[in-house]
DNA sequence: CAGAATAACTTGGCCGACCAAGGAATGAGT
DNA sequence: ACTCATTCCTTGGTCGGCCAAGTTATTCTG
């Protein structure tokens, strides 16, 4: 009588086997939780290291530069700097060459931050590799670079970004 | 004079190598958003498939339920749901057995989303995967297996969630 | 040299995701 | 029966991301 709680959808075939895609789903959210947790440390939110690392060791650069660097949507940065900027970690002004830019440098006290990052860096590392040898960490860098570079080529259109690609397939067999 | 850029910090080894975190960070942000383009045929969100897909071959299910089964926070539950319930994927109701819970169902409508999201996970594991044989693949599903696990037990501080684990260390030797 | 295209940001809006608090209803303890 | 703790959900705030438009400079034309 009571009706309990049926699929409500015919379920075509329900093949509930678990695509790689829904593990890089699972490990991408926890990876950043756990990014979240060690850059607490130091003050940042997980994204912005990116950014204060590349800051750190290119000295003063234009947004753009960045922009770049980490491959973000522009508006990203910008809301990013802001914030990094509020918290003292950054300084933004004007290009004079190009007024139309703005450079960003880091902050002398954000530099106390370059060994806190660098730490919770490695930390994490040691988190996500816990208990691989070398051998499988090796071999997972390469199916991640494989993995990226896959999605990179299909993310990005074609044009840009596929660097090292054919790029002249147009059609890719469905089966 | 032009001061060209240079390092604002003296890095202290600057040992820059590519942490396979770093390739997890990029890796996601590019499977989001793949899946955000597969998804978008579907009229989706990268996330709202899990609930849906959940919703769809579970029948009507108490939020909590939805919650537990795919691990996010309540709040991001709550407020998917809203936008899924305004979009017209589902339909929330009170719950008459337990007047603090509240019924979600998958609508009739979004039964034809089904067909879609699961030709846009088939799309996605094609992207994903592109390249790769069926060795590799194993490998893959089995390290990132490796890696969730051990972000899980690291992000659920120990009690629950880590089910299977020791959980009895206290001090990670540093090193 | 004027006008169009392009580049460099910014703003606003929207989403997923988190945390921190808070309000209801239910369950357990005494 | 009354209190107290739990559970379930919501609201509000903050962040990282994206996209779509818009603003201001610079450059590339004609």
């Amino acid at each position: 009588m009571k009706a309990q709680a049926e699929p409500a959808c015919p379920l075509p075939t329900a093949k509930r086997r678990g695509p790689v895609s829904h593990t890089v789903s699972r490990v991408a959210r926890l990876h950043r939780i756990a990014a979240g947790k060690v850059l607490k440390k130091a003050g940042l939110y997980p994204g912005q290291e990116f950014v204060m690392m590349y800051l750190w060791d290119a000295g003063a650069a234009r947004q753009s530069d960045i922009i770049k660097a980490v491959g973000l949507d522009p508006s990203t940065v910008t809301k990013m700097l802001q914030r990094l900027e509020q918290a003292g970690h950054v300084q933004r002004r004007p290009d004079p060459d190009d007024r139309r830019g703005v450079l960003v440098e880091a902050t002398e006290t954000s530099c106390g931050l370059l060994a806190d990052v660098e730490e919770a860096w490695g930390e994490l590392e040691d988190q996500t590799l816990a208990g691989l040898d070398e051998r499988d960490r090796a071999e997972l860098a390469r199916l991640l670079g494989r993995v990226e570079a896959n999605l990179r080529a299909e993310t990005a259109d074609c044009p840009e970004a596929a660097r090292a690609s054919e790029c002249t397939e147009a059609a890719e067999g469905g089966s």
